[in-house]
DNA sequence: ATCTATTGCTCATTTATAATGAATCATTGA
DNA sequence: TCAATGATTCATTATAAATGAGCAATAGAT
């Protein structure tokens, strides 16, 4: 069974004659004899009634004629929602770090929900090794993370820029030097993070190595240094959404502001409409 | 695009790999891989992801895959729908002349609805002729008539017998012989109804010529009868279903009973599920 | 870093299927 | 009864699918 077979039968019936399909078609009224002929033994069944010189479709046939139709209609369908000036459709799934999902990140993804309402949509968050990964590995169509890391597979656009903050519990002396940080107990994620990386660079600058506790929860990172019990590097908008931050003493330094976000997806895929409206928005958005 | 290519398809997105699905559909993989790209082609679309020696979904093979999915499913409910084992469905035109309509057919009617809702029944009723040729033409899948008109392309089955009862005004002298009925006015169906047939027979073997006035409805002929205006043959549940009944005397000669009524459908029509069932279910309700 | 097994792709060839056109058969309407 | 119409059959040609061998790329192991 196969379309042409299925168009050839749907043709003849619209038009209850062989020579009418075949001129339709564009081809010899034999063909279309016999291809139809295939297609009922087949099926095993008779699909029109060759009663005199003409031809009826049988009550088989107009059983078969509504799912015909309906596959056909459907092969229509398929075909325009895959077509680049269709909308948006399908499932599309996005990765991001803790830190950039808690900022501006969820208002658009309720107004991307809204525009595209086709479009289903899957956010997750994870840490940026294995969202890279993940996006290499087409697991993601696309995730927003603070490193820029070079990959063949990989392309990847600057989307904004994260503030950073050293915070500290209220109580204690004000840092004006990274010196001030030894002897302190820090809290960041474990190895790997960004953030963490930028704070032991500029301590190491300054010769001011110390150990890094590692807790991989920002609520937690949060909780531990409002409750006095030691400092921290953390995003802006992250710690603005923490409910205890007036208990806290932020500080900002020059070297430790301005950490770039990105957003990365596989090279290899090919249009992904929406995708591309979500980088969109997503670079509009800032 | 054909089946066979979207057959492949499937298969090659459910185990993401050609050479699996090579093995699964028996053929080699250089052909699988031959008409993918023809299908991509020809949709103008990639759907899957070639990176590495593997090869993943693309985002519209994901979409593409949902309505593959959907068409494939739907041949094979299309398949078994019109198979012979399965539940009668589609359309079922059933004709009858006005005096079975009225009948035990009503009951029938809803009870064959009840037991195949799948069916979607249509019921008219016309003048055997017009019957006869509707079956022909397949027009109607059956019809009841009071003939058993021979004809190349149709069966019959006699299904029940029609008493036939004469009425007249009860101001009116009892009936007792043809003779009886000669300068009384006579309201029958118009030329070519049987019944009417039935009774000029009649008339004329007892040599009791008289005109017939020719009226096209049950429900006027009754009225005139029981208005008094003259004299009638219709059949006896037609007359029970009138509620003027009782002002009408009746009569019933032997020679005038028993009609005999059948079914008949077109032989050349193939495997008719509906219609067998339909036939079934009639004989067996008398 | 190099090797190897795996996987998909290309291409020439064979095989199968579809399309064609002429001839035939059946039926309807003149 | 005959001419016109429409489907079918059949031999032939054209097209498309399937095959199998060789190639290229790469992930994972050594």
């Amino acid at each position: 069974m196969e379309f042409s077979q299925l168009r050839m039968f749907q043709t003849v019936a619209e038009y209850g004659s062989i020579i009418r399909a075949a001129e339709k078609l564009h081809c010899v009224p034999s063909n279309i004899t016999t291809r139809i002929k295939k297609l009922e033994e087949e099926l095993g069944t008779t699909l029109f009634i060759r009663q005199g010189r003409g031809l009826v479709i049988s009550p088989s046939g107009k059983i078969f004629l509504e799912y015909t139709n309906q596959i056909l209609s459907l092969c229509q369908d398929a075909k325009q929602a895959i077509s680049p000036q269709s909308e948006p459709s399908g499932l599309l799934r996005i990765g991001a770090v803790e830190s950039s999902a808690t900022g501006r990140l969820p208002k658009l993804l309720s107004q991307y929900h809204q525009e595209f309402p086709a479009v289903q949509m899957q956010f997750s968050t994870d840490r940026w090794q294995q969202l890279l990964d993940d996006v290499i590995h087409h697991k993601l169509d696309g995730a927003i993370v603070a490193v820029n890391h070079k990959h063949p597979y990989l392309n990847s656009v600057e989307i904004y820029q994260e503030d950073l903050v050293l915070i500290a519990p209220a109580t204690t002396d004000d840092i004006t030097h990274p010196s001030d940080l030894i002897g302190k107990d820090i809290f960041m994620w474990p190895e790997g993070c960004p953030y963490r990386k930028t704070l032991e660079d500029w301590l190491s600058e300054h010769n001011a190595t110390t150990a890094i506790t590692s807790i991989a929860s920002y609520g937690t990172i949060l909780g531990c240094v409002s409750s006095g019990a030691g400092i921290s590097l953390v995003p802006k908008g992250m710690l603005e959404q923490y409910n205890g931050a007036e208990s806290v003493k932020t500080y900002e330094f020059k070297e430790l502001t301005a950490l770039k976000n990105y957003f990365i997806w596989n090279k290899n895929t090919g249009l992904h409409r929406a995708k591309e409206a979500f980088l969109e928005r997503l670079k509009a958005s800032f």
